[in-house]
DNA sequence: ATAAGTGTACTATACACAGTAATACACACA
DNA sequence: TGTGTGTATTACTGTGTATAGTACACTTAT
């Protein structure tokens, strides 16, 4: 697996990689059941330490999208129920609230935002039903 | 002028400034050419340090929002002009589909986020004219 | 049993950055 | 002259990221 990470970023190393495999289990890129690779693989394969990959996996797995068996490894859980959670939720909406206000000061409207975003949810939500309720 | 900061969140004090600062712009509650709180006065009220405060005026003036006069204080800047920049555009749009695929496993739809960027645009974009092109 | 591969836990270290604290400087204005 | 302004500098503390090394518990295959 191969992950585009960016050292000097300011968001951390761990977190680039829960946000990437997230996204690639959206794309159908990883599926139900698959395994992913080995905290020392992945981390050899990276040239980031274990330590890293396994705290990106451990963050996943709370999330519940991956489930770690002893000895075994890693996988993409059987079946992704998104849930709800309000905190979650209300950061969410606070953050598409900034995104907006940096948007406008770089001179781009809401059309295009708009336009951004169709497109966007078209191309990570056309495979799958996280996005559908129930 | 009071703000909303959380210490204990992981966007620095003086970035909460900056983004709360800017949305008081974008809603007229601070207006052209008014001159905001001395440095001293604003880490009074807020009980936060100097420094801080000057870190995020100086990131307001980086960005043509603000203008500082040497012994005279700071002021909003009397025509913001929106920017474009290719790099923080990127940036932006990657951001945004990060912010839907996190709205993907909270069960949160396009429909959903939709609704959401047409409310908060209209709430922040009504009354002034920065997104607007020319 | 043995070995290899798995996730996990622990300690230690280095590094960067946020934030605080204290002080000093340069300028505007009354 | 004095006060208020933004700015600059230095030092210190705390926190979090990331690395490094080691050890443990478990699964699987040999």
């Amino acid at each position: 697996m191969i992950l585009n990470l960016d050292p000097r970023s300011n968001t951390p190393i761990w977190e680039q990689v829960v946000h990437q495999i997230k996204e690639l289990i959206l794309r159908e890129i990883l599926l139900p059941e698959e395994k992913l690779p080995s905290v020392r693989e992945l981390s050899g394969t990276l040239l980031i330490n274990p330590n890293t990959v396994s705290k990106a996996y451990q963050e996943l797995e709370r999330q519940g999208i991956i489930e770690t068996l002893r000895g075994k490894g890693t996988f993409v859980s059987a079946s992704i129920i998104p849930k709800a959670d309000d905190q979650k939720t209300t950061e969410l909406k606070q953050q598409l609230k900034q995104l907006i206000i940096d948007a406008s000061y770089l001179g781009i409207d809401h059309q295009t935002l708009s336009k951004w975003l169709k497109n966007f949810s078209e191309e990570l939500g056309g495979k799958n039903s996280h996005a559908e309720s129930e």
